[in-house]
DNA sequence: GTCAAGAATGCTGTATACAAGAACCCTGTT
DNA sequence: AACAGGGTTCTTGTATACAGCATTCTTGAC
């Protein structure tokens, strides 16, 4: 048990930090929208002082830009912007492979094994949000795996920033098998220790190339159109 | 010239955030250190609030830990972190490395090869201030040659973290001449369109193994143990 | 003498008040 | 009619006031 005990939920400041990334990711605000300290304090019932706090928080991890004496401003990540942050991310799972390979040990193993057989039950079941789900808790396990705390905090992080681009991606026909294949070939080779063989097929899992640039190209444009699109990303 | 014209220095957060920054950059605040918010505004002549904006800001970047209804708390990377940060590092410099090779621009690359000119004269005249400034000004060129703008800030961002603990290292025997070599070698990968040539000697330039965890060990005591270490970082 | 419970103090989180800069509008001029 | 200048209004940044939780000190009991 910590030292601290992390009184969830009592700063007001967090609440309204996680509403409003919500609302932007969902795309309830759009890219540009500039976000009224006032009007926001009405409508979240506080003062402007925790909505200041979140805002700041929202800039830190990039999904408000801040401009002195001018205000907040909600910033969508372009196209562009995407691609190159799924470069990251491709490199970054990488390496979590690369490292796993070496530094698994038994029990996580077991654990990511245990997702890719609840992967499999969804693909059957054709059921999106399951696969979803459990895609999810294999990557986030993939990540301590590496037995590097701060890439795995890291890898969370962009994944987190990543998450409302990839969702829509798995609904592609087939992907959710392709997808569940590169989990298994991923697994084998950290069984096998083979380091490089698991850097190169998750690089490729991750990246964006070929046809999946298409497929997030959609995703994007999905995302943008229908505000009401996140509101099944909180499972 | 861009339509908001950045009125700098307008914020006295951002001067607080700056001010803190390097007290505990420089070692000056203490790892576990409380940050007291009235004690800080005396200090600094200002309210609580500038400084909880700076806490907040130094939360985001990790250097403070903030337990709520408990303050603001001075977090030192432990060394195990900094090997963690530094295998990261070498990961996002090798990712730059491989892109820069088939996307380097001549203009860049002709700054890059600059930055190796100067940085011959720094090591004959044995001049190490000068030489750490090219060097970070050849990493920090090199993030910009992969030509993904969100790989260079998040490599300029943790570029800046190690910063401390990389300007020790290179007061270690022959290290600015072999750091020089390695340089060399990236250019002339990069020239070549070499992308795993690049991307491997980066990760070597960077990553820390066999005697270079020494150094850093040393280089990491000494930041702890010399409050002043810190001004001529400065530069 | 030690431990526990309660009160008192101090600090954080939030609300509000105030000052200064930015945006907007209106008017006057060319 | 278009543009420049000034003034007004609105918003941000900062200071201060207040409420609630955490720590600590004190006091009493075992």
């Amino acid at each position: 048990m910590p030292l601290y005990t992390c009184s969830m939920e009592t700063r007001r400041a967090d609440g309204v930090r996680e509403a409003l990334e919500q609302m932007i990711v969902t795309g309830e605000l759009s890219d540009g929208d500039r976000l009224d300290e006032m009007s926001l304090a009405d409508r979240f019932g506080c003062s402007r002082t925790p909505l200041r706090e979140a805002f700041q928080a929202l800039a830190a991890s990039g999904l408000v830009q801040l401009i002195p004496r001018r205000g907040a401003f909600v910033r969508h990540p372009s196209l562009g912007e995407m691609v190159e942050m799924f470069e990251v991310m491709a490199e970054l799972e990488a390496l979590c492979g690369r490292l796993a390979a070496r530094r698994v040990t038994p029990e996580l193993l077991a654990e990511l094994w245990a997702t890719v057989t609840a992967c499999e039950a969804a693909v059957a079941a054709q059921d999106h949000d399951r696969y979803y789900a459990e895609n999810e808790r294999f990557h986030l396990l993939l990540y301590r795996a590496g037995g590097n705390a701060f890439l795995e905090a890291e890898a969370a992080r962009l994944h987190r920033r990543l998450k409302p681009f990839r969702r829509l991606q798995l609904r592609v026909r087939g992907r959710m098998a392709q997808s569940l294949a590169e989990h298994r070939a991923v697994l084998a080779a950290l069984r096998d220790g083979d380091a490089e063989a698991a850097a190169s097929v998750l690089r490729d899992h991750v990246a964006v190339q070929g046809g999946k640039f298409n497929d997030l190209m959609a995703s994007y444009r999905q995302e943008r159109l229908r505000p009401d699109a996140g509101l099944a990303l909180r499972a």
